[in-house]
DNA sequence: AATGAATGAGAGTTCATTCAT
DNA sequence: AATGAATGAACTCTCATTCAT
């Protein structure tokens, strides 16, 4: 039993538990240290990942960044896939955490609604690499067993917004006549591909983007009289 | 080098002028037949594009698909390259000519923005590979200067639907709180990326995906009294 | 469906029917120039595993060997391992063949075990490089899935000794205080690892040997009066 | 450069000239639990190398195995050749000196032959790990100018046994028609190998597979009438 | 139109070893 | 006595591409 950080297995369970609040443990106080320099490595490949793509960023790429050999990576990560695994990983943490957050909160559906159509337009900035990973490279990265607990996350999430629509139906505030997962669907996707383009510097910012998209949501881009 | 059909350069170049009608020229009539394998072959490895992601596809995978060696597929041509271009090429053409057509049909801005809609969801089905490789590996291939066409073609689309917002608003159709821009290339991506998890033979077809959307997108998911 | 002569896992299994015999079934008969050029390979491999070891012979040094660059070799097989499977595996199965007849022709115990003893010294020199590789390298090969079949064989071959051996017993000709299975052992393991130190231009080449040995391992090295 | 216990090249010159015992002097008496420690680490080494192999244990795998980091036991050792230099050099010292013992016990050859049978059985169990080593990886470490000096240990072995099964042929006790070099090395390999498969809690113990291998290498395991 | 052998660059990864702390 | 970060060389293997046949 070592005592290094590259404990990614454990670590990874723990998060998926779903302890929320992205806190990561750490076995010893020692590591703090440690934790940070790995951290700092991880940002650097999120950067690469999202900018060139998970396969087209080389190892090679990560550790010229970070001004190391390649090789020395290993020191920090058991492989390429860990590291990306890493960055995914922490960013669905977050977003489980925040949409349990806004459910406990209550409210009525659209209000439930436009608070998460907010969480997922707020990740865009601090998240916006994982984001990028997963627009890009999630076909490909889906084909390894160990990214199944993606998968399985993504479909907790879902059930979670089709209740909140199917909700808003029952309730009288939502047409009867849209598809709950076929909108749900379609919710998600507009807002994560945006971080393709969405520059926060801007003239709108993530918070602008979410009014104006929760504005066209709710009432559609018609003019009602 | 022969002078069989390896012609990708020329063919692209009249592509790109927007001859519509996705007829394709070729010089000599004893190629009907070798025009034929090649199309295949597109078709082929396009399905793998689609299903395992450019990159991730090697020539090979192509080649066993065709029951051929790898060294063989350089027959028909130049690189792997020019055949994901032969692929998105023949999408934009079709896409470019449907909609100067429905442009030259005329109607109201609703009435216009409805089939530029209609128009891409109808793409989903007979481009879904074209489709699927813009969404999953577009940031790949965006780097090579031989796919700036596309880039500039994206642009040519976006000036199009734009105006259209733009009359729409001006006419009192649409809101003016709306952003022309933003909205515009929310609706884009809401279309292309469905390409992901859309299955035809599902409840709904491309048809009915897009009346879906668009009543969503005119009249927004709440109820008007 | 490739024709390419990268087909180990076929042959393999083929082998291990135990068609006897050795030879090996080319599906095509315009790949027994290709079997030459990938025998010849195999061979090259051979003599450098025995030199320095499975392990310490890298995939470079084979291709150095052969001229070409090491990834040229994957043009031939799969795997570093698959070469010294295809090397391990044709020793095995000849070894197989050669019990088998000599089981077949007969004789009483001391006459089959004499045979035996033969065939193995009679190995020593045509398959020199598979047995060293056995001697130096099996407890790391063994490790590997794929090598599970030699555990098996090997499994065979001993209860086809020890049946000598108690029948011996039985009819009276070897003495009754020897223990079948590690006599066999010792046999087994006293032959094959004079491949170390073995020259066959030596003052006693492999037959010699083998008479040498069939004299002490029958009456010991004690005159008897 | 410490003062520490990592003296290997200046103990193993002290090893190899001889001085029976396997008693290994430190200078400093503080040392004794350094020593401690190290032979500790040397032992989960050995165990290691028989179990895997020398190349294919990793100093990683021998620093986990204790507990500590790879580059912690470089505190102890001056590399991982040192190790299986000081697992070899001591086995080699105590047979060496348990050899000079018995040709110092004398008696006639055959006497002395069983007793040197004996002695190679007898180092099996506690030897284990370092025979091992030199059946499996040998081949390897041979290479290394290092461990010259035991060829030439083996090469006095050998002349001491030669010498008994010559003095044992002109005596009358042995036949004339062995080899005596042959013979020793047949009798070396049939002992050492055995480490491979021996199982000291078997049926028969150390000692009963040397009387047993006593008995036909004497008189062979045919029934004399 | 296709084969089969090879190229050459580069991929991810391993590992004995070093060294400041 | 041990850590933790890093080195640097080498490893197996991949793959788009070329070319003589």
């Amino acid at each position: 039993m070592t005592t290094t950080s590259k404990d990614n297995g454990r670590q990874r369970a723990d998060a998926r538990t779903g302890t929320a609040g992205g806190g990561r443990r750490r076995a010893k106080g020692s590591s703090a240290l440690a934790s940070e320099r790995r951290d700092h490595l991880v940002k650097l490949a999120a950067e690469l990942f999202a900018k060139k793509g998970y396969q087209a960023t080389t190892v090679r790429n990560i550790a010229d960044e970070a001004g190391i050999l390649s090789g020395s990576l290993y020191h920090h990560f058991d492989s390429k896939e860990s590291i990306v695994d890493e960055i995914l990983t922490s960013f669905f943490d977050v977003l489980a955490a925040a949409n349990q957050a806004a459910l406990a909160r209550g409210g009525d559906p659209r209000e439930v609604l436009s608070e998460l159509v907010r969480i997922c337009f707020g990740t865009l900035v601090p998240h916006r690499a994982a984001i990028m990973v997963l627009q890009n490279d999630w076909n490909y990265l889906k084909q390894f067993d160990r990214f199944d607990y993606l998968t399985k996350a993504e479909a907790d999430t879902e059930r979670l917004w089709v209740d909140q629509i199917k909700r808003g139906q029952e309730s009288g505030l939502f047409r009867d006549d849209i598809e709950p997962k076929l909108t749900y669907r379609m919710i998600r996707d507009t807002i994560w591909v945006t971080v393709r383009w969405f520059h926060p510097e801007g003239r709108l910012d993530a918070d602008g983007l979410a009014d104006h998209y929760i504005k066209v949501l709710f009432d559609g881009i018609s003019k009602h009289h």
